[in-house]
DNA sequence: GTCTATAACTCGATAGAC
DNA sequence: GTCTATCGAGTTATAGAC
């Protein structure tokens, strides 16, 4: 078998590479049950001996996939928590990034949420990153902005959750709410580009001071 | 086989409806793919044979399941929307009943997103509820109320997006927002409690005038 | 390293006794 | 109606040639 070191980026163009990708593919859109080794093979072009001969197992490749995913998502939240910076251009960063982050990879909260419901033990044990994103500064900047009376008085844990929960809901569950809306899919994707600003202006003022 | 009439519920203590529950069970937490005949079959106390005789295959257990919990989805946000109230008493109401739903059924959308990800074709075509809520009273509701200067501009399916977002969400990625929280599972209860009145305080905080 | 062939196993479904 | 036993399809994993 292939020793791979973890440190040691394989070559773009190696079959080890191929196959990530393929499963990266796989994974995203159907998780670990629904993911058929075959199936990544094609889309690797190659056969499904040599998924094993790369990463030993079904559940091996699973966990390599599903640990890249989840480090994506939690440095680009990390990326504007944790940086100094004043509290509404915080906010406006963070609502602009994480929009962005998401649309480009709308896979990602539902892979990660469907996951942990299914096999709370793995991942737990095997996939979460050890350090996470800590919202400890921004908690602060809030109180701080409340005492100074420049915004309305809010629990800042809450905020944290109506913020993430109107960037990424949306995106999750787009089927669901196009048939909501009673809209087609390029209407869909005009309201989902607007959400940006819509929910940067909706937080700012439900924050503004009465 | 058992024909059975669509129409009529069979008995509370049925081997029928004990199969139809353990299947909802396991079906809600693993979808269609991660749950398995023998795992229902267990946790209703019979044998594999029996599901097969009172639901033919996995795939029309399935759709019995399904649709069940698409109903109880829908009516859930009809009951509201559709309703002739004032609007400041229609959002209160809609995110109290909506959150009431979706913490006493967690599993709901998580199951419904994941579901239409997997499977788009079955689920439009034999799952999805015929009569869905029309939510265009609400629209016409939130554009009077703007052009009568009684709250802000906002584009009535943004708002009601918002809304959606902020009650469903904290419960669909439950874990993951415990986790970046660090609250452990006594105090995510807790939080999640706070949730209907942070969220209406917000919502109508934001759409305050001026 | 890559392939073909096949073993080993999982799981939905059916046959047939009671 | 309910059970045990088993079949057969589909999948993961391995053996072994090149």
């Amino acid at each position: 078998m292939a020793k791979r070191s973890t440190t040691t980026e394989p070559a773009i163009d190696s079959t080890e590479q191929k196959i990530f990708d393929a499963a990266h593919e796989v994974f995203s859109q159907k998780g670990m049950d629904g993911a058929k080794m075959q199936e990544i093979a094609d889309r690797a072009g190659i056969n499904k001996a040599l998924l094993h001969y790369y990463y030993r197992s079904k559940e091996k490749l699973y966990e390599m996939v599903a640990r890249a995913i989840l480090n994506k998502a939690v440095s680009a939240v990390r990326e504007v928590l944790e940086k100094e910076m004043p509290l509404e251009e915080k906010i406006r960063r963070f609502i602009e990034t994480y929009i962005g982050v998401i649309s480009r990879n709308t896979f990602i909260p539902l892979f990660i949420i469907s996951e942990i419901n299914k096999h709370p033990e793995r991942f737990f044990a095997t996939i979460l990153p050890q350090d996470l994103p800590k919202p400890h500064l921004f908690f602060q900047q809030v109180e701080a902005e409340i005492a100074a009376g420049r915004i309305r008085p809010i629990k800042p844990q809450h905020l944290l959750v109506h913020i993430i929960s109107m960037c990424v809901f949306p995106f999750v569950g787009k089927p669901m709410m196009a048939v909501l809306l009673g809209m087609r899919p390029a209407k869909m994707q005009t309201f989902l580009k607007e959400r940006t600003a819509e929910v940067t202006q909706f937080v700012l003022a439900a924050l503004r001071p009465q």
